[in-house]
DNA sequence: CAATCTACAGACGCCATGTCTGAAACTCAA
DNA sequence: TTGAGTTTCAGACATGGCGTCTGTAGATTG
């Protein structure tokens, strides 16, 4: 039973959640608002996180510039919708209709909400008849 | 950034898989059903496993019996509901909703799965009225 | 008691992941 | 053009999670 790599790690993710925001930001740009306190010795490892991200496809690096400009090449629903999944394989054998049940059951879901879910389950009924 | 523990590792989530199906069971029978070809070292490997199952209140162990019998102490559900709180907690801030709105669009939901749902949030109208 | 099984404490080793070092490459002002 | 100050990049290092194993004590049965 060996472990299985995460597919964004924390601090990947972390790194993510800067380029959403900024939709495009430089190294340092990212090492400032990620360890404000911070050494320089940090720019080296957002690098390294970037690096890895671009090699999963979830950045995007402009070469062109300089210094280089990054920016994310997911959506934050990708990642949402791929670590969903993750969850039914694990614990559902890849259903994902017991995860509903689940979300819908659990508390804080307003009326509102209910109401717009509602709104989507029509929409997706005329689309598939 | 340090790494953060997982809730239930990959290993023991096998243990508890088996032990949802067969109520309860002893450390050789679980150990026979996920290595059908091991050594009888994995004996002491499915006990440490159960020993952090049962430190992390996911499995019950009888100690009155010989040898011991151990059972689920958490129901799937609610590792699903833990897991996709960590999901929102990660992604969302917390909020449930944008996994919903991911879920439903996801393809994979046939008409039946669109009324069940339909059905539970009739539910929850009249609950919370 | 002998033989066999189980329980349990502790340790080991691999590797994912966050971090750091050092050197090469680039930019720009003087 | 040269030198200071960046940035890039390859690689190494360190910590710790996690799966596995060893060795010993305790229980059971015949």
């Amino acid at each position: 039973m060996s472990r299985t790599p995460q597919d964004v790690t924390d601090a990947e993710l972390a790194v993510l959640q800067v380029l959403w925001e900024l939709q495009t930001a430089t190294v340092r740009e990212l090492t400032e608002r990620l360890y404000p306190e911070g050494t320089s010795a940090l720019n080296a490892t957002v690098q390294k996180l970037l690096e890895r991200l671009e090699a999963k496809k979830c950045v995007k690096r402009n070469r062109k510039t300089w210094p280089h400009q990054f920016s994310a090449a997911v959506a934050r629903e990708v990642l949402i919708a791929r670590q969903l999944q993750t969850t039914a394989d694990k614990l559902c054998q890849g259903e994902i209709h017991p995860l509903l049940t689940t979300l819908v059951k659990a508390r804080g879901l307003s009326a509102k909400d209910r109401q717009s879910l509602r709104g989507l389950l029509d929409e997706l009924d005329r689309e598939k008849k």
